[in-house]
DNA sequence: TTCTTGACCTGGAGTTACTCGAGGCCGGTA
DNA sequence: TACCGGCCTCGAGTAACTCCAGGTCAAGAA
């Protein structure tokens, strides 16, 4: 499929996707007989993945690594096991962050009410 | 206090600090006879709200709006509560993205799991 | 057939939100 | 008196996009 059916299957931007291509992020993008990318749904799977992975905080250099692991094949499996559940104890980081906002949130708005009555 | 100590309790760097003050986020900051700034508790809780709202995204445009609102004083009370309230919407929003990408480095881990058997 | 439209291409500039480095002042200590 | 650490400003550098200019090409309208 093109880019733009990419873009909208993954999430990403179409500007986004060409970015991470050129960042090789985006391992085996074959181009038709008129020089425009062809994705595989392989290529959308993993968009997809980057898309999560990036929407919740991987940096671009870590997504570099584990981009080239998967470009070398299931040998390399479980380095990226440890990638992905870094990043899995990164979301809890984040949710304990989000819940503490919540709070501070909910202390803040109450101190507006005392005020607004 | 000083920079450092306002940096120490607020979360934020100190750089981070003179560049949100730059950037007329942080009102009232008095300096001292030596040209220094010096944060007041209120300076600090003011900061530390700010650390909390940007960490968990809140964007610099509507970080300022809400500081020029506080600048004002309790008439702008209402128009700062529902800044608030958006973000507490954007929070919902993040944990939500969180779960879905919780779930997909499940799946990803599982699959792991049947290459490592 | 010619013209327009729309999706794609590349290369490069612009944006956001920091982050760092250079160079300088000042008060306290060895 | 010489050095040190913490502060200052200004300006450049960085990450991760995001957008724009200028160009190609295929398909449909006039």
């Amino acid at each position: 499929m093109r880019i733009s059916e990419a873009a909208a299957r993954s999430g990403l931007k179409v500007d986004t996707i060409r970015y991470y291509e050129a960042q090789r992020l985006v391992p085996n993008v074959v181009r038709g007989s008129d020089g425009h990318r062809r994705f595989s749904p392989e290529n959308v799977d993993w968009l997809t993945l980057l898309y999560w992975l990036r929407e919740t905080g991987m940096p671009m250099k870590v997504m570099q690594r584990f981009a080239a692991l998967y470009a070398q094949g299931v040998a390399t499996i479980p380095d990226r096991k440890s990638i992905l559940l870094d990043h899995s104890r990164l979301l809890a980081k984040r949710r304990d962050d989000l819940d503490r906002c919540d709070e501070i949130l909910a202390r803040k708005l109450e101190i507006y009410e005392e005020y607004l009555r």
